[in-house]
DNA sequence: TTCCGTGCAAATCTTTTGCACGGTC
DNA sequence: GACCGTGCAAAAGATTTGCACGGAA
């Protein structure tokens, strides 16, 4: 596969295939210190959303999350939802919307983790993927650009190749 | 301004904007001859939304289309909706997701009007902007990446200058 | 003891659907 | 005259909010 276009085929939740968090364990770290620091007490559900995120590549939707917690410890939707909003505020969350009527929802990576997303219009499936090329032309554009860029969100659709098969 | 990243400054709406369709003329009778091709009758509340449509640069909510079109024909919400979605079918019509907890709908424009959209989280504005570089990029990413891509869509988000001021 | 985190239920808001009427073909 | 396009009202979903209780600090 060429080093700048990767894409990990080891699916780790139905809705979105992708590689298990690599250095996730930073991650978890620092959002329990961002929640420490913004003076929040420590509660179940939201540690079970933390540790689920942290194990997840890709985005998840706030039912997913209630979905793939019940079995372990049921938390309400609007917890996750209340959590999810909180995480987001703090940076350490991001949306991610792929076209699909539901909101997704992701860990910030590091920029080593950093990533966009590829939607098949067949199942649904959502694939990360990254790529430098896109990262510069992304930079460069940034500047010749009447606001003041601080994030973007890329979304490339198609069939993937179970779909078109 | 660079000649790679054009934005045009000149408002049509109040949360698209950008400039006037130019050349709309050649999509408002594409879409009438689709529509006809794929068997449809007319409407009036459809010739209002297709008009509307293509005076339009930018992305648009069924909602804002709703009250844009209050002064001159009401055309209820569920109208609207049926339109767009039929629209898209036929793809004369893209969705647009700025994050922004609503779908915008756009005319799809030709290959010389193709672009991505700005978003400014602090008034919500919405603005087209295109760029080569970028194409570029994405065209060359979309062969190497497990999904034949057919679409592809990019939000760049932060603050423009007026709420920067 | 104080106050936040959470569950539950109700409210909101966008989008979809069912049904009936009037216009297009 | 047959059938589609449209409006209106209700339904369906996702997300948010109000309130009360139990646990964290």
């Amino acid at each position: 596969m060429s080093p700048t276009a990767r894409t990990v085929p080891t699916t780790s939740t139905t809705a979105c295939a992708g590689r298990r968090a690599a250095g996730g364990r930073d991650w978890l770290e620092r959002a329990e210190e961002a929640l420490t620091a913004a003076g929040r007490r420590r509660g179940e559900a939201r540690r079970a959303v933390l540790e689920l995120l942290n194990n997840q590549a890709c985005a998840l939707t706030a039912i997913e999350i209630e979905d793939a917690l019940r079995t372990q410890r049921r938390v309400s939707r609007a917890s996750v939802y209340r959590i999810l909003e909180e995480l987001e505020e703090l940076g350490l969350v991001q949306r991610v919307e792929t076209g699909q009527a539901m909101v997704r929802y992701e860990r910030v990576a590091d920029q080593h983790e950093h990533h966009h997303h590829l939607v098949c219009g067949g199942c649904g499936v959502v694939m990360p993927f990254s790529d430098e090329g896109l990262e510069r032309a992304i930079s460069s554009l940034s500047e010749r650009v009447p606001l003041t860029v601080s994030e973007h969100e890329i979304v490339l659709r198609g069939e993937c190749r179970d779909c078109a098969a």
